[in-house]
DNA sequence: TTCTGCCATGTAGGTATTCTACATAGGGGT
DNA sequence: ACCCCTATGTAGAATACCTACATGGCAGAA
């Protein structure tokens, strides 16, 4: 059910993705360009929300004898992750929005 | 002149203070309210915007014979720090911004 | 006066997270 | 033969965080 975990900066892109179309899967490489993190942390990310219940996986299924790449691992929000992960990215976006004033002031965003 | 930290949520958070009136100084008991860290986490922070160049500190004078409390540390913006800050916290809530879609969809916020 | 609580800064030690680098493995191009 | 691309993953060091505690003075209550 959604267990503890850290909502860190580079957790919270991830998370984003997955918001961005909540039924979409996503992958482990396609994740890593999508937000720009290194291999070494992502895996071990997603290990982290499997285990924690935001995300479920599977292995894609392909003819290994006709395969032109690796076989992908799929990644979907739970349902129990798909609430937690909206309300703990939107209370971050909170936060970071009574930065708002200042950033209005300095440059045109 | 404003050197690599890295930008966690915490950190964000604290930033977010600072960004809210960049002129402002702030102290660390002071911010250990507005964000809700302990003070274990936020004096080493601190200390690393410090070293890192994005906050510049000064004692607080007080008369020691008549004080009733004990001198706080006042930090601010430097302005290398404020340029680097902004721009960090923009481009944090510019990825998290992905994630609007579905948070419209859910509930209101 | 002893106890408790508030202000304010800070350290210690363990755990969690991230980063850099590397490992694996098949396909395709030169 | 060699390198690059896709794709997942691990190892080990560096960094950051959290819980708990230390310090010390003042104020108010028991």
């Amino acid at each position: 059910m959604a267990e503890n975990l850290r909502l860190t900066t580079t957790v919270a892109a991830v998370l984003a993705v997955f918001l961005e179309d909540p039924q979409a899967p996503h992958y482990g490489f396609d994740l890593t360009r999508a937000t720009g993190q290194p291999s070494g942390t992502m895996y071990p990310i997603l290990l982290r929300l499997e285990r924690a219940g935001w995300l479920e996986a599977h292995w894609e299924e392909i003819d290994e004898a006709v395969a032109e790449r690796p076989a992908r691992r799929y990644y979907r929000l739970t349902p129990d992750g798909l609430a937690t992960a909206c309300s703990q990215v939107a209370a971050l976006r909170k936060q970071l929005g009574r930065a708002s004033k200042a950033q209005k002031e300095q440059v045109a965003w």
